[in-house]
DNA sequence: AAAGTAATCAACCGCAGCCTT
DNA sequence: CAAGGCTGCGGTTGATTACTT
């Protein structure tokens, strides 16, 4: 603090917001004389008590001809969040794709507008990907309700019943992320707890390979666990619903045969993940002047659609599986996608988001640590 | 209407890189 | 090649304005 914002410096130069007056002598300066190279000198010549620097960010930030004031457009908005998420904080690069448009006003609109939506979708405003804490919170809600089917398995396991069913239901309703962080949940409770839970361990990949079932309700007649049984349980409908579904990052596929399965058109409104990162990458934009600008390094002369393997993950891990096993299956993922960045751009883009996710927060340690805080609220 | 708070944006600061000597 | 000056850029500040309580 304390930096004079009007007045003087030590030299006697003035400081602060310009008069009038003074534009009009440095405009009628430079229209005359134009400002050559020279700016330092400048405010001498022109019989300006200010200093070079000043005068030079003044016409070029506000007194320069062709300056365009007001509100962005929209079209100005995604062009801007377009170059941003490509060329990263270089205002003076982006402000050159925007006619009339100065870097420190693309600056100040992006830090007091755009920066602010893109927080407000969940995408981190540096990288343009879904943020981390993002995600955290909905895989702490993903696992708040968890602790309703860790409880369900648990009873199941005692009473002897067919943990098999109900799992299997469970499990071929939801998606491969949801079950990784199920199976790690699994997993820790089956090496951290001393009571009968071995069954709990369960390896899930032969059920997820299981695509018999039907979706997931208590009353279908498809389904293998009996009416009422959930219910029975304490776990109502929109519970288990909520748990397989709530988290909007991932598409929830009751069907079990997905092959053809397209994603949805995206709602710009939607605080989507998957959304987020599919939707930017295909927006092909156009500045003021006709001038086609690449914003996506991909070919955007064509709109596909965005198969499945937008959604693609990782193989599921063995629950019995140690953690280097689960990092190189990691790593071969990401080599895997890295071969195949040119196919399906937008499926390396989700795959990052998930490896980057699963790779930082997978470990015991972790599993753990959510595990206690959940079981540590009243 | 007044006070408090948030948003906006012009302007400043400091640094990096280029240019000149 | 080194040193100093200049320019451009990005980050930050704080005065002003708008909005809310």
């Amino acid at each position: 603090m304390g930096r004079s914002r009007s007045g003087y410096d030590e030299s006697g130069l003035k400081k602060g917001p310009w008069t009038a007056e003074e534009d009009r002598i440095l405009v009628d300066y430079i229209n005359k004389n134009g400002h050559g190279s020279n700016w330092r000198a400048l405010p001498k010549i022109a019989g300006l008590n200010r200093c070079g620097k000043s005068c030079r960010l003044r016409w070029s930030n506000y007194l320069r001809p062709g300056i365009k004031r007001g509100k962005f457009s929209q079209e100005e908005e995604k062009l801007i969040i377009n170059l941003h998420q490509l060329l990263g904080n270089k205002w003076s690069a982006i402000a050159s794709h925007l006619p009339g448009r100065t870097d420190n006003e693309i600056k100040n609109f992006w830090n007091t507008n755009l920066r602010k939506k893109l927080l407000r979708m969940g995408l981190d405003p540096v990288t343009h990907r879904p943020r981390l804490d993002h995600n955290h919170n909905n895989q702490l809600q993903l696992l708040s309700n968890l602790q309703h089917l860790l409880l369900a398995a648990n009873i199941l396991n005692n009473n002897n019943n067919n943990n098999n069913a109900l799992l299997s239901t469970l499990l071929i309703n939801s998606d491969h992320a949801k079950l990784q962080i199920l199976q790690n949940m699994l997993q820790i409770l089956a090496t951290t707890t001393t009571t009968n839970n071995n069954n709990l361990a369960l390896n899930l990949e032969p059920l997820l390979n299981h695509q018999q079932f039907g979706p997931l309700t208590s009353s279908s007649s498809s389904s293998s666990v009996p009416n009422g049984f959930y219910e029975s349980l304490g776990l109502n409908e929109s519970m288990l619903q909520n748990l397989i579904c709530s988290n909007d990052s991932f598409p929830c596929q009751n069907q079990p045969n997905f092959q053809n399965f397209e994603a949805p058109p995206h709602d710009d409104n939607q605080h989507n993940m998957n959304g987020g990162s599919c939707m930017m990458k295909s927006e092909n934009v156009n500045n003021n002047n006709n001038e086609k600008v690449v914003v996506d390094g991909t070919n955007s002369s064509s709109t596909p659609t965005t198969p499945l393997n937008c959604y693609s993950l990782p193989n599921l891990v063995s629950a019995s599986s140690p953690d280097h096993e689960y990092s190189n299956k990691v790593n071969n993922n990401n080599n895997n996608n890295n071969n195949n960045n040119n196919n399906s751009p937008t499926s390396t883009n989700n795959f990052e988001m998930w490896t980057d996710f699963m790779y930082e927060e997978a470990s015991d340690a972790y599993w753990k640590h959510i595990i206690d805080q959940e079981s540590n609220q009243p």
